[in-house]
DNA sequence: GCATATTATTATACTGAGTATAAATATGGA
DNA sequence: TCCATATTTATACTCAGTATAATAATATGC
């Protein structure tokens, strides 16, 4: 999967990573809004153009995509035989019920997840970005829902299923960083979390058996 | 609901809606990001402030908030008891389908909305809008179905509920276009997009019994 | 090591959305 | 007409994001 790294890209991820790291402490002491990329150029001590070339939006520095579980999400399809919808929409559950019993970051409900939460939430930028995320995660699950099928392009029943899985999935996350922020138990948010991922996919079997 | 308009009244009603209209032909003409602010002030022969001082932000130009129907979702609830959740659902899709029979604008798709999806679609920036619009709405159906119960405050599977229906609402838009594009036929875009919100709130009623 | 090509950083200048403020203008009521 | 209240306008600002060209660092061929 990785290849060993020559300096430059070796350095090119320092970079990248310590802009990162700068500027997520900042937006989170201090509110995304309330962070300008000189802000974190002057911290992490480059240039401003250095920051946009690393990173395109400001945003991105805070949504380390490729540390969210993208990577994830293919093996998760890749671990299970696709010739059926319903098969590949048993495994993204099994998927995350696996995820969460390993205690992948993302699946975890803890006074760090809650400030990133609580950053994110606070911002209006924030909050658009995760949207975009969202949608391009349902556009994905859409694809490979619909890679076992002869079609290979996603129809409408698959678009819907995809639609309701993404929208279980960002309810199961809002209600278990709720029922945290509430009670300050992890296990009881893991558990709100894992109860709406199996009721959401209930409903999604209804949709997928037309 | 609506009360006689003095002067005043009526020249920012008629200001705000040239404004609007101005800005919303441009849009269309050149795309979204392809107009500047500027541009509309001058096309409407008034100045920058003033586009501002209506419009916050230029995707309100666009999306005309009230023209969406939102106050028709409002009595889309208010017409029916709501003693359970599973009757305001029902309710819902009842206000959805008498919306498609009575032709209102939001549920047709024709050349005009056609245009109207692909200013949207070509456009980062309305496409945000659009979303963060739909958490709205979101929002909106999760107090509405909660406002029956006895907590008033929306619990995990209302919200779970509401995130279901957005997502078969959203659906169901998008395919309807999508067939439009490819058939151009209002008719069996149409019937696509009410296949999609029977489908999608018979997963709802799944989710709604636990 | 040295010359050369490639890549990364930087300075500078720009566009455009959105905000703040205060002056000027229009409207409504007495 | 006089006064109070909205509305429009000019001006100046902040900040994200883009474009470009110069400089510095690194890799490669010799």
């Amino acid at each position: 999967m990785s290849t060993p790294l020559d300096r430059r890209s070796r350095k090119r991820l320092a970079m990248r990573q310590n802009i990162s790291d700068v500027a997520s402490r900042l937006f989170v002491e201090r509110g995304f809004d309330q962070v300008t990329v000189d802000d974190i150029a002057v911290a992490a001590d480059v240039s401003r153009m250095t920051v946009f070339n690393h990173f395109p939006r400001k945003e991105d520095m805070f949504f380390d995509l490729d540390e969210l579980g993208r990577e994830d999400l293919h093996q998760a399809f890749e671990q299970f035989d696709k010739d059926g919808d319903l098969q590949a929409v048993e495994a993204l559950r099994l998927f995350v019920h696996q995820a969460v019993a390993e205690r992948r970051p993302y699946t975890r409900f803890m006074p760090g997840s809650e400030k990133f939460v609580a950053t994110v939430m606070a911002s209006e930028a924030l909050k658009a970005r995760a949207r975009a995320i969202r949608d391009e995660l349902t556009a994905t699950i859409a694809v490979a829902l619909s890679s076992g099928t002869d079609s290979r392009v996603p129809d409408t029943s698959t678009n819907l299923a995809a639609a309701l899985i993404t929208a279980t999935l960002t309810t199961a996350f809002l209600e278990g960083h709720r029922v945290f922020r509430l009670s300050h138990d992890g296990e009881s948010a893991t558990a709100t979390f894992l109860a709406v991922i199996d009721q959401g996919w209930r409903s999604v079997a209804v949709a997928q058996n037309l």
